[in-house]
Parts: C-alpha cells; sequence; structure tokens
DNA sequence: ACACACATGTAATTGGTTACATGATTTC
DNA sequence: GAAATCATGTAACCAATTACATGTGTGT
C-alpha cells in the first residue's frame, strides 16, 4: 500500500475539513497551500477512487442539493496521514530554471538576464501580495482553529522567503546593470585554456 | 525541435566547459549548480545522443588516454542556448514536503512537526556550510572568468535563501516548543461545525 | 441565449528516477 | 588482489501535466 504525494495531500486536506468532492479538494489546496503545493484534477480524482478503495476514505453523498461526490476520512484514513507525517520528508530535486538562466547568463544575448530578474521581482512581488492578504485573511477566520499555528508557519516560511529574495534582487539588478555599462571588458578572444569552477 | 530542461542544461555547461563526457557533465552540475539542479545519468545519456544526432553538439574523441566519450558544443548548439536563454522561464509546479508536513502538524503525533523542524535546520546548515565553501572556491579560481558576476549571483541568491530559511527556523522552533508545552488547550472534542481558510 | 463556474473524468505524453548491468582504470 | 572510482548505458516504472471530452447549474 505505497501512496503517492497526491493521496497523502488529500488525506491531510480532508482532515481539516471533511466532506469535500475532488473538485472542492483542488479548490482548498489552491488556496491553502498553493504556495508551495500544487496538483491537477488528472491526478486528484483517479487517486480519490483509490483512496476509497483502499478504504482510507468513504464517499458520502453530497450534501444539500449540489450534484458533488463529496469524500471523508476514515479512521485507517486518519493513521495512514498520521503515519506518513512522522515519517522523514523526502527533498524532491530541486529544479529551478530561472537561476539556471541566470547561471548561463554570459551566454545571453545583452539584456536577457536583467529582462529575467525584472520578472522574478514581478512574480516575487505578487506572491507577496498573496500571502500577505492571505495571512491577514487566515488571521480573521482561522485564529481559533488548532491548526492555526502550523498554518502561520508555513505562510512566516513563505514570506521570509520572498522577502530576502526581493532583498537579493534589488541588489541583483544592480549588479547586472553596472555589468551592462561595463561589459566583459578586455577581450573578445574566449580564453580556451580556462579551468576550474 | 523540442527540448526539455536536461537539453538545455547540458548545452549550457557545454557552452563553460567543452570537451566534457555524459559522467563529467554530471559531476560539473552536482559541484556548480546542485543546489538547485538535478540530473540523473539516466536522463542525461540518452539527451547526448539526441543532441548529437540533432546537430547541437558533436562526440570529439577523448582528450589524452581516457576512455570517456567527450562532447562539444556545435555552432548550432549555441543559438539553440541562446534561444532558450532569451525565452521566459518556466515556474515548476512548487512541491515542498517539508512544508506540507509542517502544514498539517497538528494531525501529527506530538513531537513530530519539531522532530521534523530540527531535521530541516540541520539539512539547512549543512547546505549553508557547501554553498559558503562552493563560494570561497568559486572566488579562488574563476573571478577571472566571464560568467563569474552570474555564477556568483545564483550563489548569494542561495545564501540568502537558507539564511533566511535559517532565521525562520529558529523561530518557529521557539513557537513549536511552546505550543508543546501548552498543548491544544480547552477540548478534546473537534470542533465540527468549523468553517474556512 | 450566452457565458461562466461547477464538476468529473480519461488518454496521451513526458519527464524523470531508480535499479540494474557491465566493464575499465586507478589506487592502495 | 581488492576496492574505489570512472564510465556508459538500458529497462521498468511512476508521478504528474495537459489536453480533451462532457455535462450541469447559475446568473445575466
Amino acid at each position: 500500500m505505497e501512496l503517492n504525494q497526491t493521496a497523502y495531500l488529500i488525506l491531510g486536506i480532508l482532515s481539516l475539513h471533511p466532506r469535500q468532492s475532488g473538485y472542492h479538494i483542488r479548490k482548498t489546496v489552491e488556496s491553502s497551500v498553493g504556495y508551495f503545493w500544487g496538483e491537477s484534477y488528472g491526478q486528484i480524482y483517479p487517486t480519490l477512487k483509490r483512496l476509497a478503495a483502499e478504504g482510507l476514505i468513504v464517499p458520502c453523498g453530497p450534501v444539500g442539493q449540489k450534484r458533488a461526490q463529496e469524500y471523508s476520512l476514515t479512521p485507517a484514513g486518519q493513521v495512514c496521514l498520521q503515519e506518513w507525517l512522522a515519517l522523514p520528508w523526502r527533498e524532491d530535486p530541486p529544479r529551478n530554471e530561472f537561476l539556471l538562466k541566470l547561471f548561463f547568463g554570459v551566454e545571453a544575448a545583452p539584456g536577457v538576464p536583467t529582462a529575467h530578474l525584472r520578472a522574478f521581482q514581478q512574480k516575487l512581488r505578487a506572491l507577496l501580495a498573496t500571502l500577505t492578504g492571505l495571512e491577514k485573511l487566515a488571521r480573521q477566520h482561522n485564529a481559533e482553529q488548532p491548526g492555526f499555528p502550523y498554518w502561520m508557519l508555513t505562510l512566516t516560511y513563505g514570506l521570509a522567503q520572498i522577502r530576502a529574495a526581493l532583498e537579493w534582487s534589488e541588489s541583483a539588478l544592480e549588479l547586472l546593470t553596472s555589468l551592462e555599462a561595463a561589459p566583459h571588458p578586455p577581450s573578445a578572444i574566449p580564453d580556451s585554456t580556462a579551468t576550474g569552477l
């Protein structure tokens, strides 16, 4: 009974908010852990079936007039979630395409790294706005929930990372613009004997 | 001619250091961009073949007595790399299992989130040591290379992120330990009518 | 009537990891 | 002679995305 990350995500989400459909789960994910976790319907629906088949969740008829098939955790599902939570998390392979393009910046056409950096800043600012908004909402509506402190921790983590990235981006932009003002100085002749890194 | 990220990584690496074998490329990746990019041999070797078939790199007999098949960029490969560099980077779906487990922390057995947090700190400290070491090496051996400023930018980004994460982790640990001292206070009765987030 | 959000699902594809298999070369 | 590292590759598998297909309910 090996489950994938999506399965545990679903168990976790259902542990916080029972009686959710696939569609609803997706929305919840987006608006709560969306800044550090993504899921697609193509992954959610099959996983729901599978979790139900394994008895970790049960379909429970939709409340009211909505047509959506809702699910809730079973005791087995709760146990399963708990066990997973205690396991060491696995580092998924880091891949940052922005950094990769920046790393190869010297090979790029003039102005390209700077443009990327500005786009990066834009994204950071947008994300910062989203997270501060989320924070406000959470404080207003969820401050009494038992999970609240944990939710805030992930939020403050995100905020700390974004702020650090923004600060870095400012100095990085300065450096890049000064680089472009005084470009690779002496030679157009590449040094093919260079060693190392 | 759609290429995957691995292909561009290889082109980029070969643009910095020509005449590398698959094995060598992997090592270079590990020691230069390893903290934000991972690659496996199972991906590198087939991609090398493919890049060669498309004329973006050429196999060039190994220099000296080594048996390894080495490759270099072709002009077409350089163009291809340049084009890719100018394209907007794609955000790969964020997935942070550590944060996810922390987010569901209230469901975990006592002490589990704290343990995860400590493990997180350990990893951060190890990474910090690696990066500061890398930084020193780079300054010593690569300060004159044209790509140096860009390499340093990615490094300082990593360092900034790690430092911010470490600071966060300190306050997070404080919060968690105080939480454990005074656990979910009033009720063992879960509030099933709770709304929101 | 039209558009939009709600809601569920499948198929194709890909991108990638892991494990396995193999053998040469170097170093102790 | 053994062990470690250099070196290359393949096969199996998987997790996940994307695009596609479909239909309902709600609001304008």
